[in-house]
Parts: structure tokens; sequence; C-alpha cells
DNA sequence: AGGCATGTTACAGG
DNA sequence: ACCTGTAACATGCC
């Protein structure tokens, strides 16, 4: 599902569902994801308790009180449910609509002394779990190259300026690169581009100054307004009563090849190239 | 049937 | 040692 506003909207649902809460046991349902799951994580996390949950860039991270954190990341299609099992008939899902047909993707269950349960369900197995030391979190290989969170002050004008004369990178990929800012995808970084008016395939070092200073405030203004919404940068997103994600019909260039632009006074279409391997949606009338 | 999909990373070549 | 681009991972949908 997930770039950093899913990430962040289940993060915020996890961390005031299962704080506090104490494992009472962990089935691996299926261990084969991009990274096999230990057997160290059921055992480890038996009769622990739930200390925090946090994020940085797409990464879940699971503070357990025994200094241990459960590493999450979602890859391109991993979600997690929260079951209630003392309703019998209807399930409380936190973010997904839970259906039946999805359980054979099932990967890791957590159940606790109150009777609510985690589930983390994977279809392409590219995301993993990795119970890792606390104090190592930093050090860590998945977290050690990663570039500041957007949402922070860390990521500004000057930064990202000083970054851009460096690259000779075209703009799309610099902005997927987890290094310069970590979080963004593609979805959300065909969408900063339309609303900063740049075209995708402009080199860094070429941006000027009133650019730069557009992709650092529209970055901020999307992600935040998506968190708000409830994040949605997926096909198959469902809100907990079924309905589409908010954000899905706000999207304005992404998937919407041959579309007309949204932008009141611009009459040209979107069009779809490659870069680097992934689509780019931009409007060649507005993104010069 | 074949192409495409929200992500990451190992690897080859420059 | 750095940078850049490509392929690979697994499954389902159109």
């Amino acid at each position: 599902m997930p770039e950093l506003p899913e990430v962040e909207v289940v993060r915020i649902s996890l961390d005031t569902i299962i704080c506090g809460l104490k494992i009472k046991n962990v089935d691996i349902l299926n261990k084969k994801l991009r990274y096999i799951i230990s057997a160290n994580v059921k055992k480890d996390l038996k009769k622990q308790k739930i200390i925090s949950v946090k994020r940085r860039a797409k990464f879940l991270l699971v503070n357990i009180d025994n200094n241990k954190t459960l590493l999450i990341h979602l890859g391109m299609t991993g979600k997690i449910f929260i079951l209630d099992r003392t309703k019998k008939v209807t399930f409380k899902t936190s973010f997904y609509y839970y259906s039946n047909f999805l359980r054979k993707h099932n990967h890791l269950r957590i159940k606790f002394f109150n009777n609510l349960e985690l589930i983390y369900n994977d279809v392409r197995k590219f995301g993993f779990i990795k119970l890792i030391k606390t104090n190592d979190l930093n050090n860590h290989s998945n977290l050690l190259n990663l570039g500041p969170e957007p949402l922070s002050k860390s990521f500004n004008f000057k930064y990202l300026k000083f970054k851009c004369l460096k690259s000779q990178k075209n703009i799309k990929n610099f902005l997927m690169d987890q290094k310069y800012v970590a979080g963004l995808g593609n979805i959300y970084v065909n969408e900063i581009l339309f609303k900063s008016s740049i075209n995708p395939r402009k080199i860094t070092f070429k941006l000027k100054d009133f650019e730069i200073c557009a992709i650092v405030k529209n970055t901020k203004k999307i992600l935040k307004k998506s968190i708000k919404e409830g994040g949605s940068s997926i096909r198959d997103f469902k809100g907990t009563s079924g309905q589409d994600g908010y954000f899905q019909q706000s999207l304005m260039v992404y998937d919407r090849e041959n579309q007309s632009c949204k932008k009141k006074t611009c009459k040209g279409k979107i069009k779809k190239i490659n870069i680097g391997n992934r689509s780019s949606f931009f409007c060649k009338n507005c993104q010069k």
C-alpha cells in the first residue's frame, strides 16, 4: 500500500490501539517475505508489552519493552489488520476492510491478552518483519542511509538546494531516492512535481530557487493533506467502512494518462512516460 | 496473453 | 569509492 502518508496513518492507528497491550502469543503463518521472518520473533515477543509505535520514512518501528524493536516495512502490498475476537460476527478493523479471501496472504499474527489480534498480510511479499535491538536501530542497514523526513524542519530550501546542485539526476528520480528525502514514492512524487509545475525530467542542478522552494512547500502540503484524509495512495484502499480513500479522489496526475489536466486554466492532457523504470505522469503544458 | 503495479536492493558498468 | 541504470523479487488485475 504504502508511501509515507499511508504508513503514518497505520502508525497513528496502531499507536492508539496497541500501546500498552501485552502479547499473549505470536504465530508465524508464512515466514516467506522479502526476508524470512526469524523464529526469534515468536520467542522474543511472547509476554512482552508494546511501548510505542513510531515511523521512520516508510518503516514502522514497534518498540517492545525488552529493549527490542519490531521493524516492519509494508513493501508494495503489506497491510495490518486489528481484529477484535470478543465480537463474534464483526471484526474491528483499523484501516482496512478485512475480508476472508485475503486470509491466504496472512504472514504473522500477534495475539494480545485482551483478545485483540494484529495480523500482517502481504500479497506480493515485498515487505518484511525483523526484530532488532532498539539500541542498534540507528545503525541498522535498512535505516542507515535515509535522508531527512520530508515533514521535518531539516527538509528545507537550504538543504534541498545544496543537494540539488551536487546531483546530476533528474528531479523525478532524485525525489524517489530515499537518501535525499525519505518516505516519498512514485505516486506522491508525481503529484508534488505537478503541483510545483516542474517537468519530471528536469535535471536538479538546473532548478531555479523558486522551483526548489515550491518542491519543499508542496511536498509538506500534499503529505499533510493526505495524512489528514486518511492516506490512500493505493488502488485497493478501503476505509474502515469500505469507502475509497479520499486522497485517491484528489490525485491530479497519477494514473490519469490521456485525461485532461485538472488545472482550470489549462487544456493540456496528462502524458505518461517512463523514467527509471517507473511511470511518470505529467502535463506537458503545465510542467515545461 | 502480456504488461503493469504503491518498494527496495544487489549487481554491473562507468 | 562514487554514481547510474537495470533486473529481480511474487502475485493479481486489466
